[in-house]
DNA sequence: AAGCCGGGGCT
DNA sequence: AGCCCAGGCTT
């Protein structure tokens, strides 16, 4: 079929997302007003490639500390940073930040697909869905559940991301100019619960009577992706550096891996374990007899824990000098988390 | 256009 | 053990 031709797509996908709408925090309640502009455009950015599950207690807490962009514009970056670890994609956080900043110095976030493009951390994606979700404006909203939905609507065979162009306008043509915010959520909704990526629910679908990848008998062949590149390996070492029952922490550079967040002090990370190589100054190492695993984006890391402990006199790189006891509220990414257990555990 | 950027859930 | 995810920014 061609793109032009549209199908009644709409129509029983609203009937359905009326009786099988998820309760989501960010959303209004069924009946109420408008969503909150600021619940809505906080939900969305924390969803950016991050499954609803994860958002919902990050979400929750934002919004009990930070209930309006006024509110978050005031945070200092070092608390918000905190209360983002653990999220991923930490460019988030400071975009996040930079743009309550931005709605709050002008008095209200822009209600038009064209203005929100303009602001930190507001895509393609996010500008359309905010301009369709808390503004009611006919927006094409395509994210990763409206691409499966519509490849497999459409047996679209040929692979991501070239086909894009072509997964836009296919969805242009069954977005409705009505309910457009509620028509994105119901496709986010099907393709969260029911056009799944491994194995789709069609027969509880509502449009498996008109879906050409159902009438194949292989839906979840949808959509194509072109094939991926093996992730490669990388070593580090971390470095748990104690002097008075307080441990060094470190501030990252404010680009690149995990910018901006709080860390233990690391060596550089190479090809080949560095061993104590990258140690930030001379001491009386302990390497302990353990590995922390950790899966990046792009690539695979293997980090070697090396512990010592100074006298109080001693001087040490520039850092934060964090109690022990309460290191787990330092706010740090997983990756050292993880590792701070370890240390935990053998230092103990 | 391609690469960089987390972390956890699901199968 | 992979695959996946309510993508955006930088080069």
């Amino acid at each position: 079929m061609p793109d032009n031709v549209p199908r009644a797509i709409a129509a029983p996908l609203l009937k359905w997302y009326d009786a099988h709408a998820r309760d989501l925090p960010w959303r209004a309640r069924p009946g109420a007003n408008a969503p909150d502009p600021y619940r809505v455009w906080l939900s969305e950015v924390m969803l950016q490639q991050t499954q609803v599950a994860s958002v919902i207690p990050y979400f929750e807490k934002f919004t009990a500390r930070w209930p309006s962009f006024e509110a978050l514009a005031a945070a200092e970056d070092a608390e918000l940073m905190a209360a983002w670890a653990g999220l991923g994609y930490y460019a988030r956080a400071r975009n996040l930040l930079a743009c309550a900043r931005e709605v709050a110095a002008r008095a209200r976030i822009p209600e038009t697909e064209a203005e929100l493009l303009g602001l930190p951390g507001i895509g393609g994606y996010t500008a359309a869905a905010i301009a369709a979700i808390a503004f009611g404006q006919r927006a094409v909203v395509v994210d990763a559940n409206v691409e499966r939905v519509v490849t497999r609507l459409f047996a679209v065979t040929e692979p991501l991301p070239g086909v894009r162009p072509r997964i836009r306008s296919l969805t242009d043509s069954i977005t409705p100019d009505a309910r457009a915010g509620d028509f994105a959520q119901a496709m986010m909704d099907l393709g969260s619960g029911i056009c799944t990526p491994r194995a789709p629910r069609c027969l509880a679908c509502p449009l498996h009577g008109q879906c050409d990848g159902f009438a194949t008998g292989a839906p979840e062949t949808f959509p194509v992706k072109a094939a991926k590149l093996p992730k490669p390996q990388r070593y580090g070492t971390m470095f748990w550096i104690e002097r008075d029952h307080r441990v060094l922490l470190v501030r990252r550079p404010a680009k690149g891996l995990l910018g901006g967040m709080r860390a233990l002090p690391t060596g550089p990370w190479g090809d080949l374990p560095p061993g104590l190589a990258g140690a930030p100054f001379a001491a009386d190492w302990r390497l302990l007899d353990a590995q922390v695993r950790h899966g990046f984006t792009h690539f695979n890391l293997d980090v070697a824990l090396a512990a010592a402990t100074i006298a109080a006199h001693t001087d040490a790189p520039e850092g934060e000098w964090w109690p022990v006891a309460d290191v787990e509220a330092a706010g740090l990414p997983t990756v050292f988390a993880k590792a701070v257990r370890v240390f935990g555990r053998m230092h103990a």
